[in-house]
DNA sequence: GTCTATACGATGATAGAC
DNA sequence: GTCTATCATCGTATAGAC
C-alpha cells in the first residue's frame, strides 16, 4: 500500500473539489462547465478527468466536502465539557457559518430534490447534524439544568428540532444575502 | 385593448409555467429542456417560444408562480379577524405545503445564489412573507393577548422570526422527502 | 499524471410552412 | 399562433503525445 502517494492523490482531489466549491459559489453546480474548474484550479481536463469519474462524481464529492466541514465544526460543540444552551448553541452555530458554503450548502439542498446521489449525502448530512444537536442539547439538560438523564433526552427532541430549523433557515439568509458576483441566465 | 385576447394569452402562459413546474420538480431548473415541457404541455418548440422569450424568462415566470402562490396563501392568516396564536399560525403554514411546490421552491432557493433575476423574486417573496406574518402575530399580540399596539409589533418581531424560519426549514423537510421520481446526472 | 486537441451528443433557439 | 425541421453552440468526455 503506497501510502504517501495515496496523500499526494488525496490532496489533488481536494485541490480540485476546493476550486470547484469556488465556481459552484460563484456559477452554480449545473452552470459551472469542466473549462470553469480547469481555469480556477490552474489544471486541465485530463487532470480531472484523472481524479473524477464524471461530473456527477466532482459534484458529488465537492458536496460532500462543505457539508461535512459543517458537521464538523457542530461536532466539536456537541462533546465539549460545558455544553452551551441552546440559545448559544443557535448563535455559535450561525456564527461559524461561511458566506461561501453557505451559497453551495443551499444549492446542494436544490439539486438533492432530484439527484439521489446529492439526496443520500444531503439527508445524511442533516440527520447526522441532527442527532448531535440533540446530543449537545441533552447534555446541557442533565450538566447545566440537573434534569434526570432519561427524562432530558426526550425534553431535548423539540428543542433540538428548533436549533436544526433556526440554523437551517439561518443558513438560507446568509446564502441569499451575499449577491451573486457574476453569472448569467 | 382586446381584453378577451390578452386573458386567451394569459391563460397559455399559465398553462405553459404549469407543465414546467410539474418537469422541474421531477428533474430541476437546469435539467429540464424545452423538450421536456412540450412533452409535458403538449404544445411544441414554437409555442412556447411565441411565449416566452427564452427558458431564462420561462423560470422566472414559473419561480414567480410558484412563490406568489404560497405568499397568498399566507395573506388570507394575516388578514384574519380571529388571528391565530404562532403556533396555530405554524401549524397552518406547514400543513399548506404542496410536495411539488416545495421541490420546485427549494430549487429556486439554490438558483436564487447565482441568478440575479430569481434572487430578487425569493427575496421579494421571503421579504413580503416576512411582513404578513409579522402582521398576523401582531394582530394576535393586540386582539386575542390585548397587548397595547405600539408594544405589540416590537414584540412581534423575534416570534414573526421564528415562525417564518421554521416554516422554511420544514419547507426543506418536505422536498427532501419526497424521493426523485426519474433523473439523471 | 498531465497536457492539448477533438469527437460526440444534447439543447437552446430560429426559420418558414400552414 | 402553432407546428416541424434545422442550425449553431456549448460542454462532457476521450484519445494520444509527452
Amino acid at each position: 500500500m503506497p501510502r504517501l502517494t495515496d496523500a499526494r492523490k488525496e490532496l489533488r482531489r481536494a485541490q480540485i473539489t476546493e476550486a470547484a466549491v469556488r465556481c459552484f459559489s460563484r456559477n452554480g453546480l449545473e452552470r459551472t462547465s469542466i473549462a470553469d474548474i480547469t481555469a480556477e484550479s490552474g489544471l486541465s481536463t485530463g487532470s480531472i478527468y484523472a481524479h473524477y469519474r464524471n461530473k456527477a462524481d466532482l459534484v458529488q464529492a465537492s458536496a460532500h466536502a462543505v457539508l461535512a466541514k459543517r458537521a464538523e465544526a457542530l461536532g466539536a460543540y456537541a462533546r465539549s465539557d460545558t455544553p452551551p444552551d441552546p440559545d448559544e448553541l443557535l448563535a455559535r452555530l450561525i456564527a461559524g457559518i461561511d458566506p461561501v458554503e453557505a451559497r453551495v450548502g443551499v444549492q446542494t439542498w436544490g439539486e438533492a430534490t432530484n439527484n439521489p446521489a446529492i439526496h443520500d449525502i444531503v439527508v445524511a448530512t442533516i440527520d447526522g447534524m441532527r442527532a448531535m444537536v440533540h446530543d449537545s442539547v441533552t447534555a446541557w439538560l442533565v450538566k447545566v439544568e440537573h434534569v434526570e438523564p432519561a427524562e432530558a433526552a426526550e425534553r431535548a427532541d423539540p428543542i433540538a428540532h428548533r436549533v436544526q430549523s433556526l440554523y437551517l433557515a439561518h443558513l438560507l439568509y446568509t446564502a441569499l444575502q451575499s449577491p451573486a458576483e457574476e453569472t448569467a441566465s
